[in-house]
DNA sequence: CGCTCGCATTCGCTAAAGCGAATATGATTT
DNA sequence: AAATCATATTCGCTTTAGCGAATGCGAGCG
């Protein structure tokens, strides 16, 4: 229960579920999206990990992390509304619409070029 | 958000959360109940003060605190829902009991003598 | 098969959290 | 007014969290 809100209890992981939304993503968007070092995001991927709210899957070099509903009803239940309410949250707003920005950029960012773009903005 | 968070991270701060339950609680009380020394329980009541969760009142030289409901809504609707989570940890049914068996015990441990009981065991 | 690419982990370091012991404060009692 | 009581705060310390820089590692590519 303490690692559960420990987890939720830093910005930068927050942002980074918000990213996720409801696709997985992948790493290097996060870097991209949050402008920061990849060392910082890969740390907080781990925390979130071992927290059980994010699960990762290997395609080729790339690692794509999705958010995951937590098996303790109550934690699912809070989990989603902290979701929403980051929906709500003007930075995370903006990361939103940075990653978007930055999938349908003509010329992509050298860091995610290549890179699998996030389902829901393929389709 | 993140000081939101931050509050609940801690067990011994859920504990308090747990205790106050709906009514309001004499600090004595938490102290004797979670068995801990006062300086302890002061600060942590003092964290959650700061972030909002917590009111305190005077009452001649016994201070009482009570849980609040949040102005925002998602952080309402998440507290909310982290109270009833709390409600069936097995530590936490644990210090409830002990609550009770404490206010109502034939003769009462030093620290709460003359404390006034909360509302909801008194009445 | 060596090289690069994407990501994970390690390494020092700094800052913050949490703790018990001691002390301060503010209200009551004597 | 002094002593006492309930609580708050401060102090010094230890532990933990977060950071950037450097390094490790598995997967694809030349």
């Amino acid at each position: 229960m303490e690692l559960f809100f420990s987890a939720l209890a830093d910005r930068t992981r927050l942002r980074l579920i918000n990213l996720m939304g409801s696709d997985e993503l992948c790493v290097c968007f996060f870097v991209e999206v949050l402008g920061t070092n990849q060392p910082k995001i890969s740390r907080h991927l781990a925390y979130l990990r071992n927290a059980g709210l994010v699960e990762p899957r290997r395609e080729g070099k790339w690692m794509h992390y999705k958010v995951v509903e937590p098996s303790d009803p109550h934690a699912a239940h809070v989990f989603s509304e902290v979701r929403a309410w980051l929906t709500e949250d003007p930075e995370m707003r903006r990361d939103r619409e940075r990653l978007i920005k930055v999938c349908c950029a003509p010329q992509p960012p050298v860091l995610i070029q290549g890179a699998p773009k996030p389902a829901s903005l393929t389709a």
